[in-house]
DNA sequence: TTGACTGCAAAGTGTTTGCACCTGT
DNA sequence: ACAGGTGCAAACACTTTGCAGTCAA
């Protein structure tokens, strides 16, 4: 187990919130993930290793660990949230035909949520931004189909 | 009727898209409204006009001018989506404590989309950004709580 | 030991769909 | 006339909740 699922579950005891196996399987599993997996994925990911675990407490692991700081709801147009453990400032780049979310590193503009702060006189505590587009993959498929 | 209103009936005429008493009153409660309304509330405001009128027209009318490219959808975390017929470039505002969302005209940043590009070999079509914070009102409330 | 957590099922939301009837063009 | 729209209710997908049994601390 890396260091960083470490760290969290740290976080999770100082916070007096106890461990159990399906919670360390669900934050381990989306701390290694990359791919911002929505609460049913998760679910049918550790179906294997927890054949018993119901779709519940994927939910109520979920909120704790929002609730927690650790992780981050994503929510698109589309049906289900996604979730994210990657904490630091970053982006989403979203592909429309696969569905694909990709992660994009970039300072964050602050700059700009002063100025938002000014003209509507709301203190501004963060900001969200999603990029939406076609990967790669996806523009080669269509491109091939002449 | 604004004549905003008018030239979008006209741009559903165009394509086709009958046009009856209910898609009216619902576009144009839609571009006359600065709230951004859910599709309940929408429904809801329109029940002294159209007693007789079902969620599923809402629902049905709603997704016709999000096709036609009338209207634009919001999801935020919690849970209906809000509709939006102001087809500008802007960004929202939310105040976390009470809902409120406000538009910010600002122009957009394609400059960053063009750094995702490069940087995600995506092509990227648009952004949104959604800021948060507290909103002037909720701030005079909260602080005149000694 | 005991309060927190789990699994299950039932309930809750928001949204979509199937279908008979109606209406705009 | 008739394609397309409406209203109603049932179905859906995602998420939350209530509760009895279980387990980490």
């Amino acid at each position: 187990m890396s260091s960083r699922v470490e760290h969290a579950l740290q976080k999770l005891k100082a916070t007096g919130i106890r461990m159990t196996p399906q919670r360390q399987a669900i934050l381990t599993f989306l701390m290694e993930s990359m791919t911002h997996p929505s609460a049913d994925e998760i679910y049918r990911s550790l179906e294997p290793k927890f054949p018993n675990m119901s779709v519940a407490t994927v939910y109520n692991n979920l909120k704790v660990f929002v609730e927690a700081g650790l992780v981050r709801e994503l929510t698109y147009g589309d049906g289900a949230s996604r979730f994210d453990a990657d904490m630091s400032d970053h982006y989403h780049v979203t592909c429309e035909q696969c569905g694909t979310i990709v992660d994009f590193e970039h300072s964050p503009l602050s700059d700009i949520e002063r100025e938002v702060e000014q003209h509507t006189g709301f203190v501004v505590k963060g900001h969200r931004m999603e990029f939406y587009g076609t990967c790669p993959d996806c523009m080669a498929k269509s491109s091939s189909v002449h």
